[in-house]
DNA sequence: CTGGCTGCAAATCTTTTGCATCCTG
DNA sequence: CAGGATGCAAAAGATTTGCAGCCAG
């Protein structure tokens, strides 16, 4: 947790509960999510604080904002470059820890700088493919 | 356009005029995007129609729902594989045509079933890299 | 102390929905 | 003519913001 002093972070009992909560959290919560597991131990926590803390947190590349779920955001508090594979059916999101090497031609490079890249594969999770089509969604993902 | 009528859609012109404006569109349009569009030729042309016909153009598997501006979604009318860089400064989209071959190993794939992929590079476009730091968002992306 | 943080409520933005009317096939 | 499509407005979610009071450093 010293850390997050050391970015310069004042750290609040809320923030402590909200940084216990993302550490070694491999569920990628939403705010949601988030809001509601801090919430049990501080009744007063306001999505507010929640929603600050964690563009706080982006801010200083200590979370990664995830674009994968159409419906809201999710969190990701290991900034290591990874890749994502989500359930099209549950939208489970489970890691791929994996350095792929994509070389882009040039002539598709269009003129960019490349910084960096992510991967979503897509798939359906084993409980998904047991549970047969009791998933909540009825219209899968892209792909 | 008959190939729409093919697949069980009305043609009215409200959609002839959507489905025009998305024909051969590299730019990844908004629903916004494409509601200020059409709405130059139906003046009456509300979101509830766009998005109506992006939803059953999704269903249809006509276009694609992209995940990747956190912001909004944005659409496709390529429906073919490919792949995507994105500028982090303007959220200019470019498509990157190539296959990557991309395996899983066993013990990362958690007895998922994969049923496809797609890759989001990031970088700084062309324009956003002469125009110093004139970019929309202070806060670039994520990675 | 003081600037950053919290929490409440209101506001904003995107997307969805109910429903009466319309129009394509 | 019927069922799907349109358009308006209202609703629903997710996220952001204004602001007064609070507290970690």
């Amino acid at each position: 947790m010293e850390k997050y002093k050391d970015i310069g972070l004042k750290l609040t009992p809320q923030r402590l509960a909200i940084l216990g909560y993302l550490e070694d959290n491999k569920e990628h919560p939403s705010a949601e999510d988030i809001y509601r597991a801090v919430s049990k131990k501080f009744p007063t926590m306001s999505f507010a604080t929640v929603y600050n803390t964690l563009e706080t947190l982006r801010k200083k590349r200590s979370i990664l904002q995830l674009t994968i779920d159409p419906a809201k955001k999710r969190f990701d508090p290991n900034t290591e470059p990874h890749h994502h594979l989500i359930c099209v059916k549950c939208k489970m999101i489970a890691d791929i820890h994996r350095d792929y090497k994509l070389p882009i031609p040039n002539k598709e490079r269009a003129g960019f700088e490349i910084i960096g890249n992510q991967i979503e594969f897509y798939g359906i999770c084993p409980r998904c493919k047991t549970t047969k089509s009791k998933g909540v969604l009825e219209e899968p993902l892209a792909l």
